[in-house]
DNA sequence: TGTTTATTGTTCATCTTTGAACTATTATGT
DNA sequence: ACATAATAGTTCAAAGATGAACAATAAACA
């Protein structure tokens, strides 16, 4: 029997994964090229991000939300806040619990960095119009959703 | 003045690109955990792929396809050679290249795993029309083409 | 031919990420 | 109240990825 009828490249939802996959591969290596005059790493611009929209919120949250293990939150923190970026403080209720926010110097880098990370994305999406784009973001979105629960 | 309007998360762009990294991060650690049994790793699995399809590479042309760095490579194949899974040959004509190929057992795994991957992507893309599967990968696939020159 | 430049793959030091084990603290259940 | 579970964060060792420097080989060119 002839199995290559049921090779994944014959299947369009594998083919197009794929695109999906090298398109993030390549703009994550390039953001991090554009970032570094600013010493700052896609990991830790992703954290200022978080912090910035959700000030407050503890290390636990912020691992879950970048979806990464705790222990490389633990390891990430100290690096930003030494250069003054964000601040750690202990919760009042629950002393387990560090609340994250930034500190202006951080929420100033951020801004900067921003303005990096928006010029590519312009960049890649666009390619794309409007209505594409907004069907991209639903789609993956959806995906999402299935996946965190797996 | 109030430069909250400029801010990333109220550009569509953005905020749908996002939702892409988002949904390929979890993709892969769900691949990953998915691939555990086999003991095999995304990235080995990518090497895999990429011989199946085109056998006699050098190491050079497959770091290239997997967007890292040649090192990376030389790091990842002794183990995958060391498992009988490729082969390693030394060009005849260019002595520096090492022409890379599945053996039967590579062959045979990548196989198993296919179906692990596939199951996956199906998983996540089946949330999407055809019509719109195609369109994602469309749009990726220019992304990547204006970002790899950048 | 002989010299210079490019290319392939490796080595190595460094940085990142990960998961398991651990401490401290809080929640749960009897 | 007390013992047990669960949770937040840290530590640490191991694995992965990266880029610069290097050796061997090939290509370009005078």
């Amino acid at each position: 029997m002839n199995n290559k009828q049921e090779l994944p490249w014959d299947n369009p939802r594998f083919r197009n994964w794929v695109a999906v996959a090298r398109a993030c591969h390549v703009l994550e290596r390039t953001l991090a090229v554009k970032l570094a005059p600013l010493d700052l790493k896609p990991a830790q611009l992703d954290v200022l991000m978080n912090l910035y929209r959700h000030p407050g919120m503890s290390q636990h949250d912020l691992a879950r939300k970048l979806l990464v293990g705790r222990s490389n939150i633990t390891m990430l923190l100290p690096q930003l806040e030494a250069r003054g970026l964000l601040r750690r403080e202990g919760d009042e209720k629950d002393k387990r619990i560090l609340r994250l926010a930034l500190t202006e110097a951080g929420e100033a880098l951020l801004m900067q960095a921003l303005k990096v990370h928006m010029a590519l994305i312009e960049k890649a999406m666009s390619q794309s119009t409007p209505e594409q784009c907004d069907m991209i973001g639903e789609q993956m979105r959806k995906i999402y959703d299935v996946l965190k629960e797996a």
